[in-house]
DNA sequence: TTATAAACTTAGTACTGCACCC
DNA sequence: GGGTGCAGTACTAAGTTTATAA
């Protein structure tokens, strides 16, 4: 049982297609056309995108294409009948114009829209569960579009279809004010399932999967689940040195999906075996598409040679692993250990375990440095990339602009300091001897500032590539960082932002400076 | 016992809005 | 007061785990 009492709104639902202005032409051939209604909308998802790299892609293109022919009139279907003769031009001129049209408005106009808002995530963004007042993660149906699958994902473009009130399941309590369907409209179904977490659900039409409208992270039940998630981890600590190797992970369909893989679909295509490489003896090289077609690749040194096992019938699963030879047989052993979660031990613990060290060793000088260094070094272990932020090249400048300032300063000021010596040793008066200590005093500074840009640059070009948010919020138990914050005397601030310490309001309350993973 | 569906967590990207600068 | 850079937030795809059906 997950609740007592259920009440809500039921989902908001993304706004209705406004027809495009009479002035905007779409163009067959090289001729203005008038599109019927839903034929219009699917072509302005399309011209949305012009400008994306999505639309150059074939799959992409002709995906869209088909799916968009399904919703023409039998009219519009004779005509349209090759991609490379639509002219969205005018449609995507006419977004794009819409958007700094709206950028431009007059502040009272953009509060007016803020209000907005403001005012349907009060209404339909919380919930009732079990007495307290709860925040919605996602409170509004997802609007039709064009499928934009990550990596090279066979399904790009497809037409994602708009959600009606039809296609919706409630859940709520039996007994709650249940939620009003929009006039004229019902739900597909309403009912009373307390076992699971959800408010609302419906199936998407890509992959034929369910979507979900659940709880924020900042909710009691998503808090609870949480912290039993780093008990668990906590919990298998003591296991650490008798476990080496993941569990076998899911199947994916193929054509259905990019073709990724994780620890135990990986093939032998992933893997390279050398006997010697840039020196080293033994080296495994990984070489793969994982989550989100994020390439993995690493080159790893190991004691002795290994070769690749086929490991036959492991949940009837095919597993490659690289055992030493002395090993081969240790299926019985390999078995018994597929009874945990891999996924809990190997990451929430090993990253939590990883993260205290990191964060214990340190000086507490660069506290907060410190911190983000842990972080980081998680991240990269973790293989959480992101791609290179579109203006780093340019901030980067900015920074070695201002890098070569202080450096300017900082020449300027030795030399100061080197006249108001010379001065005073002349002079020998108190006034000049004070110059010298003021001279001294504004190096130091200017040193000091000189190090911190350096620091700064550092930074900056190690995270380039780097996404701290995922290991940060899924995989350091966060009691350990507010712990962390207590004993070092670092504002909890520093590290969480508001939404951080709202879900992880349960740590904050809970761990003091003792708490020990 | 295993295949499949449902439920739930993790993930990167796009957008938004605010602090800061000139 | 207008532009800009970036942190924070919204969004939703892509995984894993759990429940259920066969």
């Amino acid at each position: 049982m997950k609740w007592k009492q259920l009440e809500h709104k039921g989902p908001y639902f993304a706004p209705l297609y406004e027809p495009l202005p009479d002035e905007v032409h779409f163009y067959y051939d090289g001729k203005a056309m008038k599109l019927s209604l839903a034929t219009e909308e699917i072509a302005t998802f399309y011209g949305k995108m012009l400008d994306h790299e999505y639309t150059t892609k074939e799959v992409f293109q002709n995906n869209f294409f088909n799916d968009w022919r399904k919703e023409m009139t039998v009219e519009e279907k004779k005509i349209i009948k090759h991609l490379d003769k639509c002219d969205f031009t005018e449609i995507h001129k006419y977004f794009v114009n819409k958007n700094e049209a709206r950028k431009a408005l007059p502040k009272e106009e953009k509060q007016k829209l803020k209000e907005e808002a403001e005012r349907l995530q009060e209404e339909f963004g919380y919930c009732i569960l079990d007495g307290h007042r709860e925040k919605i993660g996602n409170f509004k149906t997802e609007p039709p579009g064009l499928f934009r699958g990550r990596g090279d994902h066979p399904k790009m473009g497809m037409l994602k279809k708009r959600i009606m009130p039809e296609d919706v399941i409630i859940n709520c309590s039996k007994d709650s004010k249940i939620p009003e369907p929009p006039p004229g409209h019902k739900w597909k179904e309403v009912r009373f399932d307390n076992t699971v977490t959800w408010l609302a659900s419906w199936t998407e039409n890509i992959q034929n999967s369910i979507k979900y409208i659940m709880l924020n992270p900042s909710s009691k039940l998503k808090g609870e689940k949480d912290w039993q998630k780093y008990e668990v981890a906590r919990r298998l600590k003591g296991v650490v040195d008798k476990i080496r190797f993941q569990y076998p992970g899911n199947e994916k369909e193929e054509g259905e999906t990019a073709d990724t893989v994780g620890c135990c679909s990986l093939r032998v295509e992933h893997i390279q075996l050398y006997h010697e490489l840039d020196g080293q003896e033994h080296v495994v090289e990984f070489d793969f598409l994982g989550k989100d077609s994020i390439r993995y690749y690493n080159k790893v040194p190991v004691e002795k040679p290994v070769k690749l096992v086929r490991l036959l019938e492991l949940r009837r699963k095919s597993l490659y692993v690289l055992l030493h030879p002395q090993t081969y047989s240790s299926y019985s052993f390999l078995r018994s250990l597929l009874l945990l979660s891999g996924f809990l031990f190997f990451t929430v613990f090993w990253l939590s375990y990883m993260c205290l060290h990191l964060l214990a060793e340190d000086n507490i000088a660069a506290k907060i440095l410190s911190y983000n260094r842990a972080n980081r070094a998680v991240a990269i272990l973790c293989n959480h990339q992101r791609a290179t932020p579109k203006t780093f090249e340019k901030s980067m400048q900015n920074l070695q602009t201002k890098i070569n300032a202080k450096k300017e300063q900082l020449a300027m000021a030795k030399q100061e300091l080197k006249r108001a010596k010379a001065d005073a040793k002349v002079k020998k008066d108190v006034k000049s001897e004070s110059n010298v200590d003021k001279k001294k005093k504004l190096l130091a500074k200017l040193e000091e500032q000189l190090m911190r840009l350096h620091t700064q640059a550092t930074d900056k070009e190690e995270n380039k590539q780097v996404a701290l948010g995922t290991s940060k919020l899924n995989y350091l138990d966060p009691r350990i960082s507010v712990a962390w914050c207590k004993k070092f005397g670092v504002p909890v601030e520093k590290i969480y932002n508001k939404t951080q310490r709202e879900k992880f309001a349960w740590a904050i309350d809970m761990a003091d400076e003792e708490f020990e993973f």
